[in-house]
DNA sequence: TTCCAGTTTAGAATTATTATAAACTAGAAA
DNA sequence: TTTCTAGTTTATAATAATTCTAAACTGGAA
């Protein structure tokens, strides 16, 4: 079901975050990047998508771990904004979100949409690992 | 324990709140409100604080349950910033942190260190709730 | 083809948080 | 003051997200 041009990218994908190419892996590849768009999603919904029709089931405990691995390897981002539930982005570039109390949804806020004239200098020692806006929204 | 001109204000936030003034609640009062200096907390660190020293014990659900109240009154405020775990500041100000994923603690940056010179507008329908900047710093 | 380190998985464990329900109490009213 | 009751406290249970465990399974090197 993988075109083989893709399929080559989601072993480098794996190979590079320290994990073997298993066909579990490859179906999560397959979800998380065999699109046009980028989008955010949460453990929660990857895994019902994921296991929607039938066929081959994915654990939840591979879903968490390969999400994991690909957040640390950077093929993810993670986007803390929720009391309890961890979001993750398809959208690997550095930008800014909106997000939207009522539906619990984000939206991308392009990087040149957001200027920082002024940013303060960290503590001694200390550098700026990240710096992305989250803009809390409402009716 | 509590001097009375002290105690006026706990009654006075506690009322405010839709709680009656219990001898618990104005522990935890005296403990949050009690100090020269603003703070930030878990509820974690909060109920080891105050049951620390022997005297009277209160209960982790009161301590959830006044911490909530007061975050929805405007007397504390939530900081959304790490994956597990709700942070609060006794900074009701609007302002901007550092966030550091080492130490796990936040500093305060004043509102006035970060100047956004250009922000999106929210999608129709919506407006902007909050707009505070937490820079995540390592080592 | 063999073989084993890495993998998957179901289920248990952990952690933060929220809910429950019985015993207690602040404070209004008698 | 005493009574009375709605609100409160508390221990404990329940829930939800996440992480851990350990036994069965498999990718791919040799
Ligand atoms: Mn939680
Ligand atoms: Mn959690
Ligand atoms: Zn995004
Ligand atoms: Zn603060």
């Amino acid at each position: 079901m993988i075109i083989s041009d893709n399929l080559k990218i989601y072993v480098q994908k794996l190979r590079s975050s320290n994990l073997r190419p298993t066909k579990q892996r490859l179906k999560i590849c397959q979800f998380l990047f065999d699109r046009e768009k980028t989008f955010h999603f949460t453990v929660e919904t990857l895994n019902k998508k994921i296991n929607k029709n039938g066929a081959s089931k994915v654990s939840l405990a591979t879903i968490y771990n390969t999400v994991e691995a690909f957040t640390s390897a950077g093929y993810l981002k993670e986007i803390l904004t929720s009391k309890n539930k961890s979001y993750y982005d398809t959208n690997i570039k550095s930008h800014h979100h909106f997000y939207d109390e009522g539906s619990k949804e984000l939206t991308d806020i392009h990087y040149s949409q957001i200027q920082l004239s002024k940013v303060p200098i960290p503590p001694k020692g200390k550098k700026i690992k990240n710096l992305e806006v989250v803009i809390r929204i409402q009716k």
